[in-house]
RNA sequence: UGUCCGAUGGUGUAAUGGUAGCACAGAGGUCUUUGGAGCCUUUAGUCCAGGUUCAAAUCCUGGUCGGACAGCCA
């Protein structure tokens, strides 16, 4: 791990008082009465995607409830759907799991026994199954979930004791197997505001269900053909009591059972036995899953299990401007290669914001800002940005860069001159101190950094005119070189050679300072400069979300760097003085031509008063 | 003319019957060898109508507006 990347572990808000919201003021009373010994809550993904910010702020409420009271929070693949379900998710999300988590709540990250699964241990199916001698795993394990030793938890480890609470609701009258067509399955089940009608199928025998679903169980029926289904009530005013399907055919392998299976529980029946299973005290998950409350509550009861028994909360999902969250509107823009992968870094993935050198604590503070609330709003992406240059802004080192170079002489140094110039590297940590940058006679600033004809208010370079070089001396533009063309090619400046640092005229005023790259000395890269992906701040409102993808989302430049930056490796930040916040893509362990090869992400830029200003323009 | 849920500055949230606070965004200022950061100031809010109460953002009733739900997806 990187000198750099190291603090960025613990954030700012990490350390700030645990936040407070409804639903951990349901927790702290639980805990108060006395209904848990201890907290357990889960995170729950579906392995059919990688992780986006909206799981964020799920994991940062999940696992920070877990830390704030002691507790465990389960990493759980919610794999019940084999069709759409792959191992590179899985891998994926256990990946981001941990670098979200890693440092903060690493100790409350509930792995378990490899190969432990209901079937292996003869506790009656009581929740504490995963509780015994091994629980908790060592330290030292826990964080690797790779190691023989521990895995996340999957759904798909339950299939079996699943497949008992089945027969046991068969058993008590209360589950038939239906052999409706999927779509006379849907007529059946009528309208939100028409109660729907009974299968005909739903008063076969006890017997009869039990030999068709152990048939179903053993392959004897094609996809679709016959599904069991909960006998609740067909008129019930919410859908989901109108006799919903609990397993469904599908001759289909899965990614972590193989072929054993050819019925697959739905989500309903697996996700709150899950829970119990598990011992998890508080299942909490986004508002749309509300209505099925009922149901989850109506499993439990009905299967006769001993207490306590898990309870489900909800919590508004995220939303965030000139973002799209869904994973299949995700998965569209990786198929169609509008984006690189799942993690572009334009994507707002976890694997997104990692490459694009967002710090986990950025992610975690920006969680803990937006709260946790059951009202549906839109949060402003510019939260998001203020949490990642706050966090930035504290533990980066600072770099000279230039991304549009413009090639200074300063005519009163002589040829060959170089010397080494002391350049903090942390104003905000004295503890960061200083580093060496070399300076000669030709250094390159930022195109933007010299206008010809500057409107009012600009501080920086102009015919005639001065400005310090950061960290040298302040130097006065005496002439423009241009090509046949008009273009500006080259200034050529005088300095004042006494004005650097501990120099009799160090402390000279002037209005503006920019950065620069010495000519002889820097360092080529390629610099990609990210922009937000989309230009509408609602894309799902405009009816067509990839009619306002940004053209400009990426705009790549071949940069000048100071030299220390060849030292740079995959994941460490900088910031570019003046310009924002870059990280070392993957793509730089490339080489081309025998050269190493260095590429920079932006991450974001830093506040910009004067484009907003000359925007006023 | 179904069920469930929600509504506090522009945005996201806090206040759990007792001074409507915080953050982001915006405006202005200060400082500055980053037009960064920091610091200071400032604009702006309880959906509506009744009721209960000494006192209501909070409790009750009725509206209004918004969201979720009719996959053998999760």
């Amino acid at each position: 791990m990187s000198a750099n990347t190291k603090p960025s572990a613990a954030g700012r808000v990490d350390a700030a008082p645990a936040p407070s919201d409804f639903i951990r003021d349901i927790v702290a009373a639980d805990l108060a009465a006395g209904k848990h010994q201890r907290i357990v809550t889960r995170f729950p993904p579906e392995p059919n995607g990688y992780l986006h910010i909206g799981h964020a702020k799920s994991i940062c409420l999940n696992f920070g409830i877990a830390r704030e009271f002691g507790g465990v929070c389960n990493l759980r693949m919610d794999d019940t759907n084999p069709t759409k379900e792959e191992v590179e998710y899985v891998e994926s999300i256990i990946e981001d799991v941990n670098w979200l988590v890693g440092g903060w709540a690493d100790a409350h990250l509930g792995f378990k026994p490899k190969g432990r699964t209901p079937a292996t241990v003869s506790s009656e199916g009581r929740p504490d199954f995963y509780q015994g001698p091994v629980w908790p795993p060592p330290q030292s394990e826990i964080r690797n979930p790779q190691s023989e030793v521990v895995e996340p938890f999957y759904a798909s480890d339950y299939f079996d004791q699943l497949y008992e609470y089945a027969l046991r609701l068969i058993r008590k009258g209360l589950a038939y197997v239906c052999d409706l067509s999927p779509e006379d399955t849907d007529k059946f089940r009528g309208s939100p505001d028409h109660p729907g009608q009974d299968s005909p199928f739903r008063h076969r025998t006890v017997e009869e269900n039990l030999d068709l679903f152990a048939r179903m169980k053993r392959g004897e029926f094609p996809d679709g053909r016959r599904t069991l289904r909960a006998k609740i009530d067909m008129a019930s005013p919410n859908i989901w009591m109108r006799d919903p399907v609990l397993y469904r055919i599908r001759h289909t392998e899965h990614h972590h059972t193989g072929a054993t299976w050819c019925i697959y529980p739905m989500y309903d029946f697996a996700h709150c036995l899950s829970d119990y299973l598990e011992g998890i005290t508080h299942s909490i998950c986004t508002l749309e899953f509300e209505v099925h409350r009922p149901l989850y509550d109506w499993i439990l009861e009905n299967l006769d299990l001993p207490r306590p028994l898990p309870h489900q909360f909800e919590f508004a999902r995220l939303s965030l401007t000139y973002t799209v969250m869904s994973k299949r509107k995700l998965l569209q823009l990786v198929n169609e290669q509008l984006v690189t992968g799942w993690d572009d870094p334009r994507m707002p993935t976890i694997s997104g914001f990692r490459r694009r050198g967002v710090p986990a604590s950025a992610l975690r503070a920006f969680a803990y800002h937006i709260g946790v609330t059951k009202y549906n709003g839109l949060t402003d992406v510019a939260v998001l940005e203020h949490a990642v240059r706050d966090e930035l802004n504290r533990i980066v080192p600072r770099r000279l860069a230039v991304l549009r170079p413009l090639k200074i002489v300063i005519t009163n140094l002589p040829e060959g001159h170089i010397e080494d110039l002391a350049a903090v590297n942390n104003p905000e940590d004295p503890a960061a101190g200083a580093r060496a940058v070399p300076f000669s006679r030709e250094v390159f600033i930022e195109r933007d950094d010299f206008m010809e004809n500057p409107p009012a208010k600009y501080f920086r370079l102009r015919p005639g005119g001065e400005v310090r070089l950061k960290y040298a001396y302040v130097i006065k533009c005496d002439a423009v070189v241009k090509d046949a063309a008009g273009n500006v090619v080259e200034l050529r400046c005088t300095a004042d050679l006494d004005s650097k640092t501990g120099g009799a005229t160090a402390n000279r005023k002037v209005k503006g300072t920019i950065h620069w790259v010495s000519a002889a000395h820097a360092v080529d890269a390629e610099v990609r400069l990210y922009d937000r992906l989309f230009t509408a701040p609602e894309p799902d409102a405009t009816g067509d979300f990839k009619s306002c993808l940004n053209p400009h989302s990426l705009e790549v430049v071949t940069a000048k760097l100071e030299p220390s930056l060849r030292e740079a490796r995959p994941e460490q930040r900088y910031q570019f003085e003046r310009l924002g916040y870059f990280v070392l893509d993957k793509d730089s362990n490339e080489t081309t031509a025998g050269q190493p090869r260095l590429v920079f992400n932006r991450t974001i830029t830093l506040k910009d008063t004067w484009a907003k200003e000359a925007q006023k323009r």
